[in-house]
DNA sequence: GCTATTTGTTAGACGCAGTCCAAATATCAC
DNA sequence: GTGATATTTGGACTGCGTCTAACAAATAGC
């Protein structure tokens, strides 16, 4: 209600034209309260994200440690697993907007506080199944890295994140006849879980 | 000179409770030519980075295009060379500071604009020089992806970002004994070029 | 049903980043 | 030194985000 209340005015007059309290006005509250709901004005954009983020936290939460499996491939297992709830129709509305809105500068400000989350997400899942991987040593931050030392996980987090990223800017500017999310995280990703993994064996 | 006010000034007394008008009065001038210098307060955290995303937009500028080449393998060489130039002392002053300053959230929401166009520098490049190459089909955006058919580039570029990110801030974290950041750079992207080439070539 | 407590909304004050503009000052070329 | 140009300045302003006290609505307990 407040999030369509702000989509309704960036469409009718910019994002930038758009302030708060046109937005709480429009959604017939008082401006203290859009800031009890969202933290920014930008946090309107990302509601669809951040529920995704959850979701993908929780399914991390829930896969069982796996002792010599590879913790890259589950990671973009997941991520395809959870790309495969954004059919053709539930792209969020951002993705496709923001050049009618403008605001990309605000988009992009808050998008990176996403981004973290995602990474930081991967890379503790990442790390958190190697663990169980007695063939890995410890990581040993004080020294300069040899490429059979490097800590893969932030890598591999880091990496993944932003083909997601890709695959997600993809899929927006594809048009109608896009289809659903999955095929592109599967193709971004794809590529990089097997480089990893023969890294990672090295 | 003001970014070296407001490094003092967020040492002494934190990010958030620095004002514009402290750093400037600190520099000796008025806070309205802060901002003839810097588009804002969180750029003085950025003079480092974006000198080098300059460098790096110079680099990809004067290489020729090469067909036939692996785009991805010289984009990643051209990082590892510009990564050369950052030594053990010459970590940019926020990476190692951020903690002691707070102002976190501020550095992140600045973070992506810098992020953003270094991936698109890369994509560019990328995609110049796979221009170059007559086995690469034209990319069609209409049409959910299959593996042959990604368009390389982006995933590519974006990865790339992402491990050149999870690079440095592994070097940041290094400590004094970190070394130059160019080992790390060519620890985080050497499997990225390795699988991208494999993929491109299917 | 009544009272007390808890939860949610509101209006308004405030600080500050960022924008903008006209006036003041500094710099440059001749 | 003069005139033209460039830069700085001071100040007004907007809008985001923070905060608070007052008020309203919902809930819990008797």
């Amino acid at each position: 209600m407040l999030q369509e209340a702000a989509f309704e005015l960036f469409l009718e007059q910019g994002y930038d034209r758009t302030t708060v309290d046109h937005i709480a006005t429009r959604a017939g509250v008082s401006r203290a309260t859009f800031f009890n709901y969202f933290g920014a004005k930008s946090d309107v954009f990302w509601v669809d994200v951040d529920d995704a983020l959850d979701a993908l936290a929780d399914a991390f939460g829930q896969l069982p440690a796996s002792a010599g499996s590879d913790p890259i491939a589950i990671a973009s297992n997941a991520l395809v697993s959870i790309a495969a709830e954004f059919g053709a129709a539930r792209v969020p509305w951002v993705l496709t907007q923001y050049d009618a809105i403008g605001g990309a500068g605000e988009l992009q400000a808050s998008a990176m506080s996403r981004l973290s989350r995602f990474a930081g997400l991967l890379e503790r899942f990442i790390e958190r199944q190697g663990d169980r991987s007695a063939s890995r040593p410890p990581v040993d931050r004080a020294a300069p890295p040899h490429s059979a030392s490097f800590p893969i996980p932030r890598a591999a987090a880091y990496s993944l994140a932003g083909a997601v990223v890709a695959a997600a800017r993809e899929w927006a500017d594809a048009g109608t006849g896009r289809g659903g999310l999955q095929q592109y995280v599967h193709a971004a990703v794809g590529p990089l879980a097997a480089a990893f993994a023969a890294s990672g064996s090295r």
